[in-house]
DNA sequence: CGACAGGTTGACCGTTATCAAAGATCGTGG
DNA sequence: CCACGATCTTTGATAACGGTCAACCTGTCG
C-alpha cells in the first residue's frame, strides 16, 4: 500500500470551524457539537500533497475547512480524469466509510489545505447516537448520485459542444445573476473533468466567442452574451 | 405533473416476500420486521407502465420484489439514456426521498413486476428509529455512487471498444467461474446504457468474433474466449 | 529574466455516428 | 400453432466530430 507523499501535518487540538462549516452537522445542538469536537482531528495539507490514493483503505471522513481538494480517478487503460474540486465545506472519503473497502480516487491537495478528519468507528458510533445526522448524509449522497448519473448521461449522449456550454451555463448559476463566470479551474483540468482535450476546449471557446455567444477575458473569466443561443448548440 | 402510465395495481395485503429480500432490511430482528411490514404496501404494473417520470414528486421508495424495471434518463437535448436495470431485491427511488426534490429519471416495467412501496415519512421515522438501516443504506449508496463515477470516467477516457469489452468482463465476472454470459438487455439497450450506437455494438462484437476474442450465440449469449485479449485491447 | 507549465493553432487521421436497406427475431392474435 | 407485423439487428457507405502530434505563444513564478 502506498503512502507516498501523504506527509500531511496533525493539530491534535480540536478545530471547531471545520465542524460548524459542514452541512451535515449544522443542525445539532452545542451539546452534540462539542461531542463531536471530541473525535475531529484536524490536518493540514501542502499543495501537491496526497490525501489518499486509489488502493489504500478508506478510514476516516475529510471535511475541507480551508483550501481546495481535487478528486480524479484512474480509468482500466490508465487515464486520468477529474472527478471533482472540494471547496471549504465539503467533504470526501466517504465512499469506503461504511464498509471495508478501498478507495477507488485520489485526492490531492491543490493548495495550502486543511481538513478535519473523523475515523470510521467515531463517525458509525455518532451516526447510530443522532439518527438525524444519517438524512443529512443520505441527502447529501442522494443529491451527488444524480449530479453524477447526470454526469454520466452527459458524456453518453452528448457531444463536446453541449457539454462545454452546460458547464458554462452551470458555473454562471452559480453566480446567480451574474453574466460573467470565472472558471473555477484550469483549462487542462477542466478538459479531464469534461472528458475531452485542452486543444479542443480550446477552440469550442473560440467557435462561441465568433458566434458571439461569448467573450473571453484575462484570468479565465468569461463573458456570457447569449445563454439561450449557448444552450441550443 | 403528468401521470399517464402510472395506474399500478394496489394489493392492500402486506407481502412478506418483498422485504426480507432487501439487504437494507435482511439484518433486523423479527418484531422490527413486522413493525416494517406495516407500513409497506405492494402494488404491481404491467409490462411498459411507468413508476414514475422525471418531473414528479418523489414520495416512496420502490422495493422490487419481481420482475425488472428500467431506469433511464433524458439528457438536456432530448437523448435517451439507460442508468440501469433493476432487478428483485433493489430498490429506487431513493434520489428525492430524503428531501422535497423531483424525480429526474424514468422508471418503467420491463415486465410484469411487483414491487414493495414506503413512503417517506414512515421510511424516515424508521430510520430514525433503527439507525442501523441508515447504515445500509449509506453503504448501499456509496457503492452505487462509486459505480456512478467509474461509470462516468469509462464514459470520460475509454472509447467504445474498451466500454464494450469491460462490459463483458463485468457481466462475466458476475456468473463467477463461467465462460460464457447472457446479455442482460437487447443490444439497443446495451447501446443507449454505453453511449453508443445499436450499429456499434454488432459491428464490435463481430470485429472481437473475427478477432477470435469472443463467439456470438443465439439467444443473447456470448462465450468469451479469451478474456484478457478482450481487456487489452 | 529565464524556465516551465499552460494555452493556442494547424494539419491530419482514426473512430464512431448517421442514414439507408435488408435480414432476423419476438410476441401476438387469428 | 402458425403467420404476420413490429421491433431489433446487421451490413454498407459516408461524413463529421474530435483526438493526436507538433510547433509556437503566453503568462506566471521563482
Amino acid at each position: 500500500m502506498s503512502r507516498d507523499g501523504q506527509q500531511g501535518c496533525y493539530h491534535h487540538h480540536h478545530d471547531k470551524m471545520c465542524v460548524s462549516l459542514v452541512p451535515i452537522f449544522n443542525h445539532l445542538e452545542v451539546e452534540q457539537m462539542s461531542e463531536i469536537m471530541k473525535v475531529v482531528q484536524s490536518v493540514s495539507y501542502k499543495k501537491g500533497e496526497i490525501l489518499y490514493h486509489a488502493g489504500d483503505h478508506s478510514d476516516s471522513l475529510y471535511i475541507v475547512s480551508k483550501g481546495k481538494i481535487r478528486i480524479y480517478r484512474l480509468s482500466e487503460s490508465g487515464k486520468e480524469q477529474l472527478v471533482r474540486i472540494l471547496n471549504p465545506g465539503d467533504f470526501t472519503g466517504e465512499l469506503a466509510l461504511f464498509q471495508e473497502a478501498l478507495h477507488e480516487s485520489y485526492a490531492e491537495a491543490m493548495t495550502e489545505t486543511q481538513v478535519c478528519m473523523i475515523n470510521r468507528t467515531d463517525l458509525q458510533e455518532l451516526l447510530l447516537k443522532y439518527p438525524t445526522i444519517s438524512l443529512k448524509i443520505l441527502t447529501e449522497f442522494s443529491n451527488r448520485l444524480d449530479e453524477a448519473e447526470k454526469q454520466t448521461t452527459r458524456f453518453a449522449t452528448e457531444k463536446v459542444d453541449t457539454r462545454i456550454a452546460l458547464f458554462l451555463a452551470e458555473t454562471l448559476e452559480a453566480n446567480a445573476g451574474a453574466n460573467e463566470l470565472e472558471l473555477p479551474m484550469s483549462k487542462k483540468d477542466l478538459a479531464s473533468y469534461l472528458g475531452t482535450t485542452p486543444e479542443t476546449i480550446s477552440r469550442k471557446l473560440t467557435e462561441f466567442e465568433q458566434q458571439g455567444l461569448i467573450k473571453q477575458k484575462p484570468h479565465r473569466r468569461i463573458e456570457i452574451l447569449d445563454l439561450d443561443g449557448l444552450l441550443f448548440i
